[in-house]
DNA sequence: CCAGTTATACTATGTTTGAGTATAAGGAGG
DNA sequence: CCTCCTTATACTCAAACATAGTATAACTGG
């Protein structure tokens, strides 16, 4: 780009891209899904849609929607901003490393997205090839509606070797303390928020592919020793993985205290249906009449007046959210004891 | 990449530069603070620390502390990302226009810092003079301590202007909505929370001085009739001031449900200086004894032993924060129903 | 018509919050 | 050294909300 060959560049003899990514969740049945874009190739991980930002994106929230819909047909409604990942682990060696020692540092800004339904509208493009995923695929242990999940108790062994295996009597007590806190034992129960968290821990304890790559050391440390505890949980593509646990995270977080859920739903929709949506994106089982009580207290919605027979048991009447609620309401309690 | 004559360039004949910026936040007495770069020239507004994300930086955090470094002296301890700015509003001629008509889009990455009690340790060098401000300067809208701000009188009766003004029927309604919500209306109360909602708000209807800023209609709406509400609550450089909204909402929300205040506390302090402080940051007066059992039944805090006289009135009981408690430790109560 | 499944109503018991009152312990001014 | 002002700390009481149920209703499939 004209003058000195330096010119115009932030990073002085680097180039700087702007990776968009997204996450992009819907909910079928009873589950979470993501949709990813997938490869015939099997030894291509997959990825979640994401492209480079162009000079022609007005703003990011537009070359994401613009990727998006490119990659998979899909347009989207709600979108939310999760984060801006730019660690050193994002500055790659440039593909032509003849010119100069260029590095290209990534700098990549997460998005999560709700849809309805996962429906077929997904394109199938040539070279694209989009789909849903139950997103416990890539986080079995996160997933705790049928009691606490198999896998943890390995992934659990072996993060005591890795407490055991601690050089100094302090370290092993930060390291326990970590470990008790993401995965909550003891005293501490079990968060289903502490996604990213107990993610980060497991890769640096070296208990997930991912860390032992491009690195040389390709070989699992001895924690590890049981390699299904390594194999479990879908790698992606790059950083994806922890894009996701973040955007899992977040979700987690807001549907707690945003009728966030019903972007998720279809026009219309049963209790239970809306209980079910509810447990699969927390990985929680929730008590029924008092889950009733919440949301109805809350006025967050109303009866259409039909009623959905062909359930297996007693016909539903159908319910809708209330649009009249605005979507990013705050709870009543505000948490703070407010002076008269 | 690489071949055509737009090497390395992600936007072809662009440059990308990534601002860092960062919101300094600290409590003196009763005031919450926030760290400005002040210029002794009177034309040019209060900046927030910030620099440009620079190639020997290894990650964005790392950028941000070291800019804050040079710029204050500060070395900082609770850092968060907050969001990335990438709006077009953001995409400004580059400097030499000579240069193929290069347009320089930047993107803002913003951060909230917190810090212990102002001290005099911020530095001033030659050029650049960092000051505590207190942050109602900026949005004197904001603090509602004193019962409701007399200014919000002014601004409101210019909204309802603005709500009238309305071309059509559907258009005012929606108007009208905004307004009640972001401003606590009607049944609607206010929520110390919506800082960003309510300055957006203000932007865009024109009551903010910086809506008029490089677009050459410099001529503030009619609905803006009284030339002092829009001189009220002082202007920042660039796009710092809806920075500084997005962390002051942030900090208002994360303070409700997570220990963060204490970042923001002396080792020691009395209940009534962090009763203050809460006060200070939420722009709220709390309710004295109810807020004291919150803070104990949590088990944030424990005495230290000492007892502070000269408070003017009985001594208290000097207390710290419990260092067992975890920074981000959730709230007990997970707002959903959970089963078994 | 019986078992299984889903829906919906209702209830007893506890915990948390909102809004106080009451009392204790200092300083300053007269 | 008594009174008023200020701050601190303890205690109370009712209302609101949450937890963990039970009971009953209404369908389907075999």
């Amino acid at each position: 780009m004209s003058t000195s060959s330096h010119s115009n560049a932030t990073l002085a003899g680097d180039s700087l891209n702007v990776d968009l990514s997204a996450v992009i969740v819907a909910v079928t049945g009873d589950e979470p899904k993501v949709l990813a874009i997938h490869s015939d190739d099997p030894g291509i991980p997959d990825a979640l849609p994401s492209g480079r930002l162009e000079s022609q994106h007005r703003t990011l929230e537009a070359g994401l929607r613009s990727w998006v819909q490119r990659q998979t047909g899909l347009t989207l409604g709600y979108v939310e901003q999760l984060y801006t990942f730019g660690d050193s682990n994002r500055i790659v060696a440039g593909t032509h490393a003849a010119e100069e020692h260029v590095l290209s540092r990534i700098l990549s800004v997460g998005y999560l997205a709700l849809v309805r339904e996962a429906r077929a509208e997904v394109m199938k493009s040539v070279t694209i090839d989009a789909v849903w995923r139950d997103w416990y695929r890539y986080f079995p242990w996160e997933d705790w509606r049928g009691g606490k999940p198999a896998i943890l108790a390995r992934l659990e062994q072996a993060l005591r070797r890795w407490v055991a295996a601690a050089p100094q009597r302090e370290e092993k007590r930060l390291r326990e303390e970590r470990v008790r806190i993401a995965f909550g034992q003891r005293d501490i129960a079990w968060s289903d928020e502490r996604v990213l968290e107990r993610y980060e821990l497991l890769y640096e304890v070296g208990l997930v592919p991912e860390a032992h790559r491009g690195l040389g050391d390709s070989a699992p440390p001895p924690w590890a020793a049981a390699r299904d505890a390594i194999t479990e949980g879908e790698i992606m593509m790059a950083d994806h993985r922890r894009v996701l646990a973040t955007a899992i995270a977040r979700l987690r977080g807001k549907i707690k205290y945003r009728p966030v859920v019903f972007e998720l739903m279809p026009p219309s929709f049963r209790f239970l249906q809306l209980q079910r949506a509810v447990e699969a994106l927390a990985g929680l089982r929730l008590h029924k009449s008092n889950f009733r009580r919440l949301v109805e207290s809350q006025g967050l919605v109303e009866e259409t007046g039909e009623v959905d027979a062909g359930t297996g048991g007693r016909p539903a009447r159908l319910l809708r959210f209330r649009r009249e609620v605005r979507l990013d309401r705050p709870v009543p309690g505000s948490r703070l004891p407010l002076a008269r």
